[in-house]
DNA sequence: GTCAGTTTGTGCGATATATGAACAAAAGTC
DNA sequence: GACTTTTGTTCATATATCGCACAAACTGAC
C-alpha cells in the first residue's frame, strides 16, 4: 500500500468514536482532541462531520453519539458468518446445561463476545454480543491465546504486572504463559474467579474445518453451584460435542 | 457549520462499513463501489484505510470486516447511560411475568436495541443490542411513532405500501397511522403477530422527568401462551409500573 | 466587575486527498 | 485462443483538509 492509500480524516473519525467508549458519555471539542491526541480543529472537525451524518447530537457544548452509530456493528455482525451459525447451538447448549454459553473471538488483547445465550445473570456485568473482556483472564481468551505461536500470545499479554479484576487473578505473565501450555496441552481452559468473585467458566477452541482456531466457546456458572475442579467433569462432554458438530460448519471468522 | 467543516473521507468510509451490513459478508472493491456509489479509486482508498487500521481484512480479492469493528457500536453502548440505567429493571421485569423484555430507541424508520433481557427464545430471529427492526410493525416502534409529531411519524413510514411480513402485517400507512392515534390515547400499543406469525407484543413509551418519550419499553410473548386480546391485561401493569420508577431515572438519550 | 485561565471558532498557507480517465490485469464468453 | 467485460491500479491535477496562530467567548474566583 502506497502513503497516498491512505485516508486520514476516515482514522481520525474513527479515533473520535472510539474515544466516547473509554470516558463519559458528553465530551466536549476539547475533551475528544485530549482524548485522541488530534488538533482541536481537527476533532471539531471530525464531530461536526459525525453530527452533520447523524452518528452524533450537538447541543452546542457537548456531543453524544446517536444509537445510528450502532449500524455499524451491526453491519459486523450481521455480515459475519459466524454468529449465525453458532447461535442456535448455543441456544440448545445453554439451555441443556442451564447455564449461560457464549461464543467470542479475539481483537487484540481481548475477547469480543459475537454471539450469547444467557440464563438468569450471575454476573455483575451485563455481557452481550460486542462486549469486551480482558483475554489473559478469561477462559474464552485463554483458549485463544494458547492457539497462537507463543511469543505472538506474550507480546499481547504484555510486561506485566497484570490488572488483578479479583485477589485470584494470575498477574504474573509468566505464570499466565504456563497456564496457556496447560490450556493447549488439555484442550480445555478453566478459570476460577479470576475475573469476577463467584464465578467460573469453562472454555473450548472452535476450529474449522482446516483445523484453525476461530473462535472460543465457553460457559459459566456461579462459583456457588459449581466448584471449578468440577467444570470439566459437568460441562466438557457438551462443549466438545458442540465444537464438534461445528467444526465443518465454520469457514474462517 | 461551513463546508469546510466537513471531512468527506469520513462520511465515504462510514458509508463503507454500513455497507457491509447490507449484502455479503465478503465484498470486492468494485462491489463497495457499487454499493455505495463512491469512485472505484476511492472505495480502495477507504478499504485499505480500514484494512490499514485493523477494522477490515484484505486477501488480496476480497474485504471481510474484523470484529475491531464493535468497538464503535460498544463506544456507544458503555458511553450511553440509557442501558445501564434499565438493564437491571428489564432483568427483574423479565423474570417476574417469565417473557423476554427490552428497550429500544428510534433511529430513522428503524427501531433500535439497546438492552434486552431475554427467557428462552421465541422469534426466529435472535435479538440483541443493535438489532434494527422497521418500526411500523414493532410495538416499540408503534409507541416511539405515536409519540412524534404526526407529520414526522407520517415521513418515516413513507407513502407505502409497507413490507408484509406476515398476512397480519398492517401494509397502509393510513392504517397505521390511524394505529398511532390509538396508541397515543391509550398510552401502549400491542402487536399481534405482524413482524411474526406467532409471536405478540405489548409496549409502553418511557419518558424522561421532563416528559419527553426517549425510548420504548416491550414485553414479548408466544401467541400460543398469551392471545393479542390479554396482553394488556396481563402486561400493561407491570410495564407501566417501570415506566414509572424509570421516570426520575431518565434524562435524555 | 475584573481578571486569569480555559475553551471554542476562524483564516490561511502548506500539505494531503479526491477525481476520472487511462492503463493493466483478470475473468468470463463463445 | 481471441473476444468482450469486468475489475484493480496508477497518475496528474483540481480540490479539500490540516494544523497553526490568533481572536472571541466563556468560566470561575475574588
Amino acid at each position: 500500500m502506497r502513503d497516498t492509500d491512505f485516508i486520514g480524516g476516515l482514522a481520525k473519525g474513527l479515533r473520535v468514536i472510539e474515544a466516547f467508549g473509554e470516558a463519559e458519555p458528553r465530551l466536549s471539542i476539547s475533551d475528544v482532541a485530549k482524548l485522541t491526541g488530534l488538533d482541536r480543529a481537527t476533532a471539531r472537525r471530525c464531530l461536526l462531520t459525525l453530527a452533520e451524518l447523524g452518528y452524533a447530537d450537538y447541543d452546542g457544548k457537548f456531543f453524544t453519539l446517536t444509537p445510528r452509530i450502532l449500524r455499524l456493528g451491526h453491519a459486523y455482525l450481521s455480515a459475519t458468518p459466524l454468529p449465525h451459525i453458532v447461535q442456535p447451538f448455543l441456544d440448545q447448549l445453554s439451555e441443556a446445561v442451564g447455564q449461560s454459553a457464549s461464543v467470542s473471538v479475539l481483537d487484540g488483547a481481548e475477547i469480543v463476545y459475537v454471539a450469547r445465550a444467557s440464563q438468569r445473570r450471575v454476573m455483575s456485568i451485563n455481557l452481550m454480543p460486542g462486549s469486551r473482556l480482558p483475554a489473559a483472564c478469561a477462559s474464552m481468551g485463554r483458549v485463544l491465546l494458547a492457539a497462537l505461536p507463543e511469543p505472538e500470545a506474550r507480546a499481547l499479554i504484555g510486561p506485566g504486572p497484570l490488572r488483578a479484576y479479583t485477589p485470584q487473578t494470575k498477574t504474573d505473565p509468566e505464570e499466565v504463559m504456563a497456564e496457556l501450555a496447560e490450556v493447549r496441552g488439555q484442550g480445555y481452559a478453566v478459570i476460577d474467579q479470576e475475573l469476577e468473585l463467584g464465578l467460573c467458566s469453562i472454555a473450548v477452541p472452535l476450529a474449522d474445518a482446516r483445523g484453525r482456531v476461530v473462535a472460543a466457546l465457553n460457559i459459566g456458572a456461579p462459583a456457588a453451584q459449581v466448584a471449578a475442579a468440577g467444570m470439566a467433569d459437568r460441562y466438557l462432554p457438551a462443549l466438545q460435542a458442540v465444537a464438534r458438530q461445528l467444526r465443518p460448519l465454520l469457514r474462517q471468522g
